[in-house]
DNA sequence: TCAATCACG
DNA sequence: ACGTACGTGATTGAT
């Protein structure tokens, strides 16, 4: 096997590392993103290729030959962001501290050095790979060079890889000729200048066919006569000239050492430092040595349990403990067994088996759970799933916890809370560990790693309590957590066990009755279009709409034409088989996600039931999921029928609770705009109250469209108004929308008063916040990019608004749910969306259940406006709304 | 696995 | 001037 070269193109890829990554930088303020991303896509090429050798290619701040040649080159270079900028000495201190070799030379470009160094080493038998974001790289390509191409996307790095093959195949030229190709379409974006009347198709048949620009200009008698030959012909010595500047330098005078691009002691402690420092949490780990990584310390405390007497003795000890966790180990309807950690070294893990049942698990988790101590763990409600105990004070939830510190992070497993809050930087993943393997499969297979899982998830849990405990009070988040959120674990465990009745026979009646529809509307499409095609695929149905019928287009995505809603709404007048296609879509939709998405999850016991989630919202709402309960159709009748298969159980009915306008009641009482708060008192049609004081006519003269208006103004403001959006939202301009916003500004003083206060503060402390101290942090307010900047100030805006109104529905969950059972009742809280409470009460108990239920929404907070709750009961959810 | 679409508050 | 409403989850087709 030949040995291995992989060079950089250092600012090629931290500039793609730059764009490609969110604004990120550390506690001290100091822009990391470039050197982040950076350091990523080389971890992933260095896996792929484990290479003998790296060096890393930087630009110098100098006048190269390009600019001796051609004097307008200087303004090529647009200026570098300084936020990417100050990144440049960072991460050649990385490289450094990584002894990683740079290379940089005056009067060269990093090019010019890259492509010199790989032409050398091919010469000397060495595979190369150069990592560049830059496409005139591909010039270099051979047989034993390859071209690779990161690009950033969501779920990560791809790599393109070019040898001199793919660039034939994708370009259809060789990669000299490629050189030929871009001088003579030239490019702006290099500023190198081509031939006007030459594109890429033009370049490329030409080159192709000639082989380059010279021979090409030798047989331009056997062109057609065209604009473009006489163009070639007048600009025959630009391109020659262009040529010279894309062409890299293969000479360049450097002096290459190949020993001193020997990939050594990369993970060094200085390296361990500078990533510390940088704060890039989950990389620390590649830096420790390898001893570290394979056996995290903790692992030393970690033991097996096995038998009775030495469970008992555990959970004796637990008990006794005055702070310990405890962690039911269950997956789908399983108990595996637990793990524990009653202090730093003692943790440990116990199988189920014939001694320790399920049910003794059950059994002495729920008296651990019921007792004295505090205790710990990741994932409360999973455990409740099996346990029948009252709502405890004592526990705490790590994930939880964690959700609430930093409610941006898409995992709260203990490997993400032991990196996060420096408990132990070197754990395993669960996700390392047993890969995707669900437990009953991942005890069968790696038991030892199941060993080590268990017990990193009771050690961490363990730990992070005092962390996250400090962290909270810290945070001013302790009574949120111990009196919101921890209680509401309880309530939605119990609304998850509940579930909610469907008709399951009528449910299936009305898909068929979908069906038919389905079966019309496609007929009809497929006579309308000239054709079959598969009317669901967006793609499709743009060529049809707009290439073949040449329907005029409006929007267009990455991917092609739009073929959203609002896009065919204005075709529809026009064109009958649009209004076909929006039937159908929106036929189909009910089809697929409610007939079918509901009928196949409907359990045992006849009933739905949906799992909320408690830590994965930015602004403190829950979501619902497998299935999803809080996006029941409602706004078009054709779907709102689907709610009359959600129906109460024999002897009961519903009692549907929601509160009117929560967002805009919140905002009246965080601003303490006087007149939105009297407009409030008033009692009256806010919308039309807005619209009265807005527009400046008699509450009773007010529009059908004003009222509109005013209650698009009243959501746009809730959301971090904009004029477009508003404009979009209402089909005006811009101008009228900014002109409806200054007008509300007017009225309601106090309001723009609070949204800059909100943006203004959220700028100061990183943070936005509610009223109750739930906080989303808002990195992008520091963003030098003006999208996300903008964004962030419009989340600046809405998070407190609907972060507290979420704080207020839980606090009213706990409370009904807490009542219901302290007064007996056979009541039950089954559903919550957002701003709406679903009960099930037994027909006798219902006028009760009523009461308590509008009593303690109304009665959950006391702000400067009433809360009001619109409340109706109905024997299935369609009729309870 | 992602992008587009659309259901809800 | 820049380019957009805030927050979710499920399904589909395309890659």
């Amino acid at each position: 096997m030949s040995e291995k070269l992989v060079l950089i193109d250092g600012h090629s890829i931290l500039n793609r590392a730059f764009f490609g990554i969110p604004d990120l930088s550390n506690s001290q303020g100091v822009h990391t993103n470039a050197v982040y991303g950076f350091l990523n896509i080389l971890f992933k090429i260095l896996d792929e290729e484990k290479p003998e050798y790296l060096t890393v290619a930087f630009d110098v701040n100098a006048p190269t030959f390009r600019h001796k040649m051609y004097e307008q080159y200087k303004g090529t270079r647009k200026p570098m962001a300084p936020e990417l900028r100050e990144q440049v000495p960072l991460m050649k201190e990385m490289l450094h501290a990584m002894g990683v070799l740079t290379v940089e030379k005056a009067g060269y470009e990093a090019d010019d050095l890259l492509g010199t160094i790989a032409k050398r080493a091919e010469a000397q038998g060495i595979e190369v790979s150069i990592v560049s974001g830059d496409r005139d790289l591909l010039q270099l390509a051979t047989g034993h060079i390859k071209i690779r191409i990161p690009k950033t996307k969501k779920s990560g790095t791809e790599v393109e890889d070019y040898f001199a093959k793919q660039v034939a195949e994708k370009y259809h030229v060789s990669p000299t000729e490629f050189i030929d190709v871009k001088a003579l379409m030239g490019d702006s974006s290099d500023n190198v200048p081509g031939v006007p009347g030459i594109g890429e198709k033009t370049a490329t048949k030409l080159i192709s066919q000639y082989g380059s620009i010279e021979n090409a200009y030798a047989h331009i008698d056997e062109m057609p006569k065209t604009k473009m030959r006489e163009s070639f012909r007048d600009n025959y010595e630009q391109a020659q000239f262009s040529k010279k500047l894309v062409t890299i330098d293969i000479q360049a005078q450097i002096e290459f050492d190949l020993t001193a691009a020997k990939l050594g002691g990369f993970y060094t402690p200085e390296a361990y430092e500078l990533c510390r420092r940088l704060e890039f949490k989950n990389m620390l780990s590649r830096f420790q040595s390898q001893e570290k990584t394979q056996k995290s310390p903790a692992a030393d405390a970690f033991k097996q349990i096995k038998g009775l007497k030495a469970a008992e003795e555990l959970f004796e000890k637990i008990n006794q403990a005055k702070a310990a966790s405890l962690q039911l180990l269950v997956d789908g309807d399983t108990v595996y067994g637990a793990a524990a950690a009653v202090s730093e070294k003692e943790v440990y893990f116990l199988k189920t088996d014939v001694e320790l049942t399920r049910e003794y698990f059950i059994q002495k988790v729920s008296q651990a759970y019921t007792g004295k101590a505090k205790i710990a763990m990741f994932g409360l409600k999973q455990a409740l799933r099996f346990l029948d105990i009252p709502a405890q004070r004592q526990l705490f939830d790590v994930e939880i916890a964690a959700y609430l510190l930093n409610p941006l992070k898409n995992a709260y497993g203990y490997s993400d809370v032991a990196k996060d809050y420096y408990i132990e930087e070197t754990l395993p993943s669960r996700e390392e560990l047993l890969g995707k393997l669900s437990f009953a499969d991942a005890l069968a297979q790696k038991p030892e790693e199941f060993f080590q899982m268990a017990c990193s998830q009771a050690y961490t849990a363990y730990l992070a309590m005092d962390v996250l405990t400090k962290k909270l009070q810290e945070a001013g988040m302790e009574e949120l957590f111990e009196t919101i959120e921890m209680p509401l674990v309880y309530t939605l465990s119990d609304m998850e066990k509940e579930g909610i009745l469907v008709q399951a026979e009528q449910l299936s009646a009305y898909g068929e009755k979908l069906s038919e529809r389905i079966m019309q509307l496609e007929g009809q499409i497929y006579e309308g279009a000239g054709e079959k095609f598969n009317i669901n695929s967006p793609k499709q149905l743009g060529v049809i709409l707009f290439d073949k019928l040449k329907m005029p287009y409006g929007k267009k995505t990455k991917t092609g034409y739009s073929t959203a809603a609002d896009v065919l709404d204005k075709l529809a007048p026009e064109y009958p088989l649009v209004a076909k296609i929006l039937e159908y879509r929106q036929v189909a939709k009910l089809k697929s996600t409610y007939a079918d998405g509901l009928a196949a999850v409907i359990a045992k016991d006849g009933r739905i039931h949906t799992t909320f989630h408690q830590t994965i919202t930015a602004t403190g709402r829950l979501s619902s999921t497998e299935p999803n309960l809080q996006n029941i159709p409602i706004r078009m009748e054709l779907g709102r029928l689907i709610r009359k298969v959600f129906v109460p159980k024999e002897g009961c009915v519903f009692i549907d609770a929601d509160y009117s306008q929560i967002e805009l009641r919140v905002l009246a009482h965080m601003s303490g705009d006087e007149n939105l708060i009297q407009a409030y008192k008033g009692a009256q049609d806010i919308h039309r109250t807005t619209a009265s004081q807005v527009f400046h006519v008699p509450f009773e003269e007010v529009t059908a469209l004003q009222r509109r208006n005013a209650k698009a103004v009243n959501f746009g403001i809730v959301y971090g108004i904009s004029s477009f959006g508003l404009s979009q939202d209402l089909s005006i301009t811009k101008k009228e929308a900014q002109e409806y916003i200054e007008q509300y500004f007017l009225t309601y003083p106090g309001i723009k008063a609070f949204l800059d206060k909100m943006v203004q503060s959220a700028k100061e402390t990183g943070v936005a916040a509610s009223l109750y101290g739930r906080v989303r942090p808002v990195p992008e307010l520091k963003s030098s990019n003006f999208k996300q900047r903008s964004f962030g100030e419009r989340v600046a805006m809405n998070m407190p608004i609907q972060g507290t109104a979420a704080d207020i529905i839980k606090i009213a969950m706990n409370r009904v749910h807490d009542r219901l059972l302290s007064e007996g009742m056979k009541s039950k809280l089954i559903l919550q969306v957002h701003d709406e409470l679903l009960v099930e009460a037994p027909k006798e108990e219902a006028e009760r259940a009523s009461r308590i239920v509008r009593e303690e929404m109304e009665r959950a907070v006391e702000l400067s406006v009433a809360l009001e709750v619109d409340l109706h009961t109905g024997s299935d959810w369609y009729e309870a709304k």
